[in-house]
DNA sequence: TATGAATGAGTCTTCATTCAT
DNA sequence: AATGAATGAAGACTCATTCAT
């Protein structure tokens, strides 16, 4: 299966039961060490039946990421006040994404992860390189206002995504027994101490109370 | 081969050029993706010989990840001066390692990133757990004596290891194009100023020169 | 392929094909001498076909082992009369199995012959040991009709088993060049013999006439 | 190593140690599941030496055929009365043959039961067609003295040596918890029993009391 | 849609044997 | 005699993918 066929309701039910399993074995056992036959086992499914909703496992896989990264950029939309100060933008965003990495996708750790082929690893770089982008706008924008350090942004935003993206993956892997609000709020107050230019403006953004974010939305 | 056989001169030397070559192998393409073929290929041996110096290929793995292990922790070793004071101890610790992984290690991605045997797994998570903790019993130090932010020293080790472990992975995979010795100094500061616990001691904290440790020697 | 899923039709088909072509390989050459490849060869269908249907060569062979025990057993079951004295129904046995081990299973010298793991000889055995302990009873009764000799039946049963065994075994490697009738006749000869308490009775069980039993049946 | 070299003293032993080591580990798993790499390691002495002394593993297969054939026959000569009566002769070689393989070649089982390549399969079926012939040559004697059943000779040579082969390797592999000593006058008795042409002879071959034979001698 | 069957290139691993020292 | 290293052909098994129904 190629194209971008129409699918009827069940076929929809069954593509998403595919991806889910899928999206947990990857996560338990690294995409290589899932192989097809695992998917449609756990599914339930013949394994002919793989072929027809996917190309090949590498499609599920990137269709597996852009469904996550599209899940993260909204849950991350939700959380993020657009009107708020940058810093706080920031805090907001990383506490946003420690919830959803937590809840969510067990699944996220291959985003950054995994080691695969040339052909994706290019597009999942250049994901990478729009979320950090994303960040790097906002610390732009933070350092002009003199709240956040005066260094190179693009490398403060890998920061802000690596530590993000650490913690999440600690936390899922056992590492950090602890509730994940606590996770987010401490995260959160990482990320802006060390991103802060003072005490002061860290102080202040760290003051403001957020909701905590729904975890998600299908 | 299973137990540890005495190897002659000329056996330890193959055994370090299977070793290298596998280390640059995998480095290039990934555990998964590197055949044993290739391995003993580039080293211009027969297959048969493999097997000879490792039980099976992913033996050769888990000695090679503990070979860097050492050599990473003697690069650490080398560059903290024990008598300083906490916060410098752990800058100093992040930009060797910084170094070291930027140097030495191409194949250092696979540490944090490959997903092997159950038993392999829990192995590594050991490995990085004794260095976490290493890393949380300088913080305690620093956190005792005001110098570090008064959080749950574990929860910061991790943000250490994570900072310093993405930094090194992004500048691997050449998203950060820029000197390592800039680089090293950047996660420096940014190590200090997420951890700090005023601005007064971060600035003194990165006042100190410190001088380029050696990266590694055998 | 580890469960017992459902095949089909043509499934069960294929399978069958794969064990005759194994059995007479195996028989033809012995089990190491034939590798999978030969198999699929023979079957004239793909190696990973093989994979399909049999977890791995030693569970094909089990399974062939298995076949061909029921198949004797019930080859015995047909030519034993229930209510014949015991020891015309050891002749009969006797004369059936020498029958049935000529005819249809050049595959039978691989039974007890070829050394495998561990577990499967312990299987092996216990297989034996059913089959003994089965003549043993009937020996038992024998014994305490005065018509064997009182002897431990456990012990002459061995024999009564490896006797046929080794005619068997001497039979299809050739050494005895003579029809099957005249060879299971013999051995059913020899065996009342060997079991007899008196002339008489020895006499008495060789006079009865038996029907040459239908060797097998799928 | 190919010719027939004089081995010196310790050469010799070494050789023997070797052949010792192979024996045993051939009788436990089978020739095919022997590697050399197994037997050196038993003998503890490097993977090269094993060539010094023979030519191929074949080779030392079949050295220990032989070994094992001239002791039997050793055995069986120490324990044959040559003036006895013929059924008397069978009688004493049967037990002592029993005796021999049960205490001596653990190994034995391998000579009429392991499935080997062609080349020497030849070679050893004319070992036991001698064996069988010389046992068939006792038999006629005793036929034409009318104290062995009128059958042909050779198919109740087979069963002699079948006989006592199949006890053998059933006590050998556990399956008889007898002592030796019972068990071949067990089988003594079997055996007279099964060729006798009349009882009154088989009472009085089994009166005749045996001096347990020497078990063996290098 | 869905299934079970079939394919076959690709991998790891084994092991008898040879070689250099 | 003896050792450890080296060879390489061979074999078992995997698994993504395709096919027939």
């Amino acid at each position: 299966m190629t194209d971008d066929r129409r699918l009827t309701t069940q076929g929809q039910e069954r593509k998403q039961q595919l991806l889910d399993c899928a999206a947990e074995l990857f996560a338990e056992r690294g995409y290589a060490e899932t192989r097809v036959a695992d998917i449609v086992a756990a599914a339930g499914v013949a394994k002919g039946l793989f072929y027809w909703y996917f190309e090949n496992k590498e499609a599920l896989f990137r269709e597996l990421v852009e469904l996550n990264r599209l899940r993260l950029r909204r849950a991350q939309g939700v959380a993020i006040d657009p009107d708020a100060e940058p810093l706080l933008r920031i805090r907001q965003g990383a506490e946003a994404s420690v919830r959803f990495m937590a809840s969510y996708a067990h699944f996220f750790a291959l985003l950054e992860v995994e080691n695969l082929e040339k052909t994706f690893a290019d597009e999942r770089r250049k994901g990478t390189e729009v979320h950090v982008a994303d960040v790097a706008a906002v610390l732009r924008e933070g350092i002009a206002a003199g709240s956040i350090r005066d260094e190179d942004p693009d490398l403060l935003a890998f920061g802000v995504v690596g530590t993000v993206g650490y913690y999440g993956h600690f936390h899922r892997t056992g590492r950090l027994p602890l509730p994940v609000d606590e996770l987010a709020a401490f995260v959160g107050r990482f990320v802006v101490c060390s991103l802060a230019s003072d005490e002061e403006i860290a102080r202040r953004v760290l003051a403001t109370r957020l909701g905590a974010a729904p975890t998600t939305t299908r």
